[in-house]
DNA sequence: ATCCATCTTGCAACCGGTTGCAAAAGATGA
DNA sequence: TCATCTTTTGCAACCGGTTGCAAGATGGAT
C-alpha cells in the first residue's frame, strides 16, 4: 500500500517525530536531520497522508462547496472559478449537490462527518435558513450569492439585489419604454424578491409608467420561455426586466417565436452578464454581476475563517452595472 | 467541540468497541446494548467521524471527480449527474479542476493524500496518459468519455466517435450534400482523431462528395464561431459536422452573421445533444450522446472498483443516435 | 574549561475511531 | 443442573500522523 512515516523514519535512522516535522511549516528541525529524511522519504515516495494528521491538528483543508443550482449555465463559470480559487489557497472543493434538497440536515451531518473547514454556499435561491443550519453546527461558512442584511446570520457575498432592481427601472425607463414589466425568476428565492421590491421602489417615481409583475417556475431558458409564451397570450409590456440571463434568453426566444422583433417590438433587460449573453445573435443588454470579485472575495473569507472561526458575520456587495447591448431600443432623447 | 465515541461510551455504560461496533453495519452488538447506544448518542448528538475510521478502514467514501472542461455547458449537466449519483450511493464527489494543467502529479499526489477510494476522469479532451497516472498511482480509475480501445488501460465509459463520425457523414450524404466539412474541436483531443477518421472514412464510400476538414482551437462557441469566419473568408462547404454542440452553435451563428441563411444554405450536424440544443431559435441537428447511461455506467463502475480495485479494465461504449431538428435542409430524395 | 542559553531530538500520549482475541454471558440440550 | 455451543462484550493494539515535555546536543561568552 502507501508509505507511512514509520518506514522514512526507519530508513532515515530518526524518530517518527523528526519526519513528522520536517514536512510541518515551521517545526524545528536541523538542517542535517531535514535532508536525511527528505532522502529516506524520496527513494520510498513518500506522502504525507492529510487524513491522518487532520486527526490530529483539527484541519482537514476541505471546504464544503453547496449548491442547489445545476441548471443554470452561470454555475459553470461560478464553479470553475471556486475550484481554481480554493485549489490556489490549498484548499479542497467537497461539492454537495443539493438540488431537491429542501432540508440542510444530511448536508450539515454529511459536512461534519467530513470535517469540512469550511463552507460555501453558493446559491441565490437557498433561503438563509440553510446558511444559518451550517452555521449552527459550527460550521465556518460563506453564503456566496445570498441575500443582503445588514444583521446577517453569516457572511453573505454577492450584490445589491435591490439596488439592481431599481437599476433595471432606470434603464428601462431611460430608453423611453412606457409598460415595462419584471419578470422574475421562483417568487420564492430571495433575489427574486429583492429585485422586485426595488423595480417596483423606482418604477414608484415614474407614475406616468405602467408597471407588472409576473414569475418564471425557475432561472431556465424553458421557464422564462415558458412565462413570457403565456404573457403574449394577455396583455403585456413593451420591455421586461427578467431574472437572469437565461432567464430572458427564453423570455427572449418566446417573443420572436411570436414574431416580436428584438427590441423594436419588445425589450429586454437581463441580470448576470454570463458569456452566452455576449453571443452574436443573442446580445442581451443586462446588468453585469461581478462573479469574478464576488468569487475571490467569498474564498478570502471562508480562508480567513479558517484562523478566525467565531469571526463577527459581514455583508460584502458588489456593484453591477448595466452593459448595453442589442435588447433595448435606443434611448430616448 | 464535536462529541466523541468516548463520551457516548461513557454515557451509554459500555465499551467503545460497543458503540463503535452499533454503527457499524453488520457487527455483533445484542439489542439492548445498541438501544442503549442510540440512544446516549442522540441525546449528545453523535455521529461518526468519517475521516478518523477511515483510518483503520481504508475506506474514505471520497470519490475524485477530476475535470478540465468548465467551459462547456454541457459539463454543467455532467456535475449534475455525477454528484447525484455519486451522493445516492453514500460517496462524495472532491473536485478537481484540471485546467490549465499539463501535468497529472500534483492531482495524483493530492488525491492520494486525501485517501480517496477512486477516481473519475471525466474528460473527452485529456489523453489517455492522464486516467493511467492515476491507475500507477494506485487509485482506481474510470475515465468518462474517454477514448476507446480495445485494451484499455483503465476502465473506459464513453462512446464509439468513430462511428459517430461515420454517422455523421452519413446524415450529410443523405441529406443530399455535395461538399461536407469537419469542424473538428482541438486537433490535439481523441475524441476530434477518432471522429475524423470515422468521418473519411466514410467518406471514402462516397467519392462523388467532395470533403474538407477543419478544427477549432476549442471547444466553445467562440472558437466555433472564429473557426467558421475563417472559413467563410474562402472555400468552404455546404454543410458541416461540428466537434460538439456548442461549437456547431458558434460557427452556425457566424454563418448567420455572414448572411448566409441555415440550413438552406448551409447546414449543421453537432454532437451531444445538450440542453440547449432543443433551444427554439437554436434547433441544432445532433447527434445524442447518452451522458445519463454513461455517468450512470461511470457510477457503477467505480462503485465496483471499491470491492475490487484489481478489476480487469474494461470498456463500456453507448450508441448514439441522430436527432434530427432543424440545421439540415430536408433530406434528398 | 565552565556555565548558560538555545536548538534539536525522541519518548510517549493523544486524535477518533476499528478490530482480533479471549473472557463473559446467554442459549441449548440432555 | 451441568456441559457445550454461540453470541456478546471489553481489552488492548493499531491506523498514520502530531505535539508537549524533558533530556541531550550545540554554541557562545567568560
Amino acid at each position: 500500500m502507501s508509505v507511512t512515516l514509520k518506514e522514512v523514519a526507519e530508513r532515515a535512522g530518526v524518530s517518527r517525530s523528526a519526519v513528522s516535522r520536517t514536512f510541518t511549516e515551521g517545526a524545528s528541525v536541523s538542517e542535517k536531520t531535514r535532508r536525511k529524511v527528505l532522502k529516506a522519504a524520496e527513494t520510498l515516495g513518500y506522502h504525507p497522508n492529510a487524513l491522518a494528521s487532520s486527526l490530529t491538528t483539527g484541519r482537514t483543508k476541505l471546504i464544503g462547496l453547496v449548491s442547489n443550482n445545476f441548471h443554470n449555465p452561470i454555475f459553470l463559470e461560478v464553479f470553475d472559478l471556486f475550484t481554481k480559487g480554493l485549489q490556489d489557497r490549498g484548499l479542497r472543493p467537497l461539492l454537495v449537490n443539493l438540488s431537491n434538497e429542501t432540508d440542510p440536515n444530511n448536508s450539515v451531518q454529511m459536512l461534519r462527518q467530513y470535517s469540512v473547514d469550511g463552507v460555501i454556499v453558493a446559491s441565490s435561491t437557498l433561503p438563509a435558513s440553510f446558511a444559518k443550519a451550517f452555521r449552527d453546527a459550527g460550521l465556518p461558512v460563506v453564503h456566496s450569492f445570498g441575500r443582503f442584511s445588514s444583521a446577517p446570520d453569516v457572511h453573505v457575498v454577492g450584490i445589491d439585489n435591490v439596488e439592481c432592481g431599481r437599476m433595471a427601472a432606470r434603464a428601462l425607463v431611460a430608453h423611453g419604454y412606457r409598460r415595462v414589466g419584471f419578470l422574475g425568476g421562483p417568487q420564492a428565492a430571495t433575489s427574486t424578491q429583492d429585485r422586485l421590491s426595488g423595480f417596483l421602489g423606482e418604477m414608484a417615481n415614474h407614475p406616468g409608467v405602467e408597471t407588472s409583475s409576473s414569475f418564471a417556475a425557475a432561472y431556465s431558458f424553458d421557464a422564462g420561455r415558458d412565462e413570457m409564451t403565456r404573457l403574449l397570450s394577455g396583455q403585456y409590456a413593451e420591455a421586461y426586466f427578467c431574472g437572469d440571463d437565461v432567464l430572458s434568453i427564453g423570455a427572449l426566444t418566446a417573443a420572436r417565436m411570436a414574431g416580436l422583433s428584438v427590441p423594436e417590438d419588445m425589450g429586454f433587460i437581463g441580470l448576470n452578464d454570463m458569456q452566452m449573453a455576449r453571443w452574436e445573435g443573442i446580445e442581451l443588454t443586462t446588468i453585469h454581476q461581478p462573479i469574478r470579485q464576488i468569487i475571490a472575495s467569498s474564498v478570502d473569507l471562508v480562508t480567513a475563517m479558517l484562523d478566525d472561526p467565531a469571526r463577527y458575520p459581514e455583508a460584502r456587495l458588489f456593484p453591477c452595472h448595466v452593459v448595453e447591448r442589442g435588447t433595448l431600443r435606443a434611448a430616448a432623447k
